[in-house]
RNA sequence: GGUCUCUUCGUCUAGUCUGGUCAGGACGUCAGGUUUUCAUCCUGGUAACUCGGGUUCAAAUCCCGGAGAGACUACCA
């Protein structure tokens, strides 16, 4: 069997969405199984839709998610350009053969007259199709003598060249996901492969582009289906092995029907793109998965899962365990909703298993991006050490644990009503007395010698650690008592025990 | 409309090829437990085979028919 080669190729219209990103990742993770290469190709020959930046941000996503090409105009390759543009000059030739091998023909039509036939046939409640049947009657090289054909391009009329489908024929086809397709080509049109400002269409460019890079499988999204049939004809047409196909399911929206789009993100509140992105026309901008405090493994891992199984009860995989387990066999047929709470669940998964010191180097950037507070590392990394298994997010370690960056300035009403007793004040009295005696003020010891403390005089065990807990907190929540104690440190604990007994009397 | 694809808990899915476990897991949700706090965590509950026929001792699984959903239907990819 030949060299496993897939390609991610993307059009650079604006920023990647997550069913883009999912197609890459599989198509990485089927590559890295396969001991293969994978390639990035960009596949630009729409020049009306050029989106400056879109391509800059496709390959900065994909280097976020970890997944890495092989090939590329950015890390090069032996079969470069990866730019459809670059390769311009190419695809004239491959038109030309299927024009004298007369699987394609010229047609003069424009694109006006071609919408007028469709609206005509709209308003009978019928399709304008071009194919066998119409294109006998519309203006094209079927029609026309050799002469006239060259007399119309030589006086620089613009023209198409459509691949002619062959009448009366079922097309069986194989894709790896969905089995056996048939089709028959009497249903199918006449597809334009090369426009008239001298560019391919994305179909020609294509498999001339997967023949020359020797792509094993095209792994794509279900909305290339219906396309697969020319395809494949297309190869057959120049004499070329076609690859394999796998037709990836659709990611949909989470609620309703219909294919995730940007819209659905802004409408339900969660990014639909892998980092953050601000349209160059229109000044638009929408939130990325970076952004919102996701981790890249924890993104990846979530994709990974929506449109493919390992058949194992294994939920939490890292991007070499992914490898290990991805086969297209695993996937799905059937389009999969996105569901956003399970994605948060993704992040908490990944941040539990997220050491206290990487954790707290971000939240230690965190403090200073959002609050402008500045905290040693270590300091950072033991209170991160403390919270972060309670959170989803980065971010939302601040409401864990906003009291050990700064005094309560008010207490929780709730929780003083239910907590605050009238000989509370008295006991924090006391309480302060042998904290301030405590000599070995690790949480360990703190929570020993309080322990004892309360025991052996028979105090209340809730009316002295609630209480504790409102003048350290000034709110019913956070770690252990002894923990807060000790990291927050004997003089910064008694001023607060101080003024929060000055406060509620 | 036409063509193609798909159809198991609210969601992601296992199971379908090779009929035979109370249809399994996860997210969510609900209830307990742990935490003398809150959160996390743990335990348990909840909830599904699109419908109708057929084959069979037995059908989510095989066959036929209907229904629904999605994609595509551009000189866009």
């Amino acid at each position: 069997m030949n060299e496993v080669r897939v390609r991610f190729a993307p059009s650079p219209t604006g920023p990647l969405h997550i069913g883009g990103v999912r197609t890459a990742l599989y198509n990485y993770l089927f590559a890295k199984k396969n001991g293969g290469k994978m390639i990035l190709r960009i596949e630009d020959t729409d020049q009306t839709r050029f989106v400056p930046g879109a391509e800059k941000y496709i390959v900065e996503s994909l280097d976020w998610c970890g997944i890495k090409f092989d090939e590329s105009d950015y890390v090069g390759g032996e079969y470069g350009p990866y730019k459809q543009s670059n390769r311009k000059h190419l695809y004239k030739q491959y038109s030309d053969e299927l024009l004298e091998k007369g699987c394609a023909y010229i047609a003069f039509d424009t694109a006006e007259e071609l919408e007028q036939y469709r609206k005509e046939a709209e308003a009978n409640k019928q399709t304008f199709i071009y194919n066998c049947q119409s294109r006998k009657h519309l203006r094209n090289s079927m029609n026309m003598s050799k002469e006239e054909v060259d007399a119309l391009i030589a006086n620089g009329t613009p023209y198409t060249v459509r691949f002619m489908i062959p009448e009366d024929r079922e097309i069986v086809m194989h894709d790896l996901i969905r089995g056996e397709v048939h089709v028959q080509t009497n249903t199918l049109d006449d597809k334009v492969l090369f426009k008239s400002d001298g560019m391919p269409t994305y179909h020609l460019a294509n498999i001339v582009d997967d023949h020359l890079m020797k792509i094993s499988h095209v792994i794509r999204g279900e909305e290339w289906l219906p396309s697969m049939p020319l395809h494949v004809m297309l190869y057959e047409a120049f004499g070329w092995e076609a690859p394999q196909f796998a037709h990836l399911p659709l990611l949909l929206k989470p609620d309703g029907n219909g294919k995730l789009s940007k819209r659905d993100g802004d409408r339900l509140g969660f990014p639909v793109f892998p980092m953050y992105w601000v349209d160059p026309k229109t000044g638009d901008t929408a939130s990325g998965y970076k952004q919102s405090g996701y981790y890249p493994e924890a993104f990846i891992n979530m994709l990974a899962l929506l449109g493919w199984n390992p058949g194992t009860e294994q939920e939490i995989f890292t991007m070499d365990e992914l490898i290990q387990a991805f086969s297209l066999e695993r996937c799905s047929k059937s389009g999969a909703k996105f569901n956003v709470e399970k994605t948060k669940w993704f992040n908490h998964e990944w941040l539990m298993r997220k050491s206290e010191e990487e954790v707290g180097k971000d939240y230690q950037a965190w403090l200073k991006a959002e609050k402008n507070i500045d905290v040693d590392l270590n300091f950072a990394i033991k209170v991160a050490g403390l919270v972060k298994d309670r959170v989803n997010f980065v971010k939302e370690l601040w409401d864990q644990s906003f009291f050990f960056f700064e005094a309560p300035t008010e207490y929780d009403p709730v929780t003083v009503k239910k907590r605050w007793k009238e000989n509370s004040a008295e006991m924090m009295g006391k309480a302060a007395e042998f904290i301030n005696g405590i000599e070995d003020f690790s949480a360990e010891n703190i929570d020993k010698v309080l322990n004892e403390w309360i025991t052996g005089n028979e105090f209340n065990m809730g009316l002295v650690m609630n209480g504790l807990r409102l003048m350290l907190v000034g709110a019913g929540k956070g770690p252990h008592i002894h923990e807060i104690l000790a990291l927050l440190g004997k003089e910064e604990a008694l001023k607060r025990i101080e003024a929060g007994v000055k406060v509620l009397g």
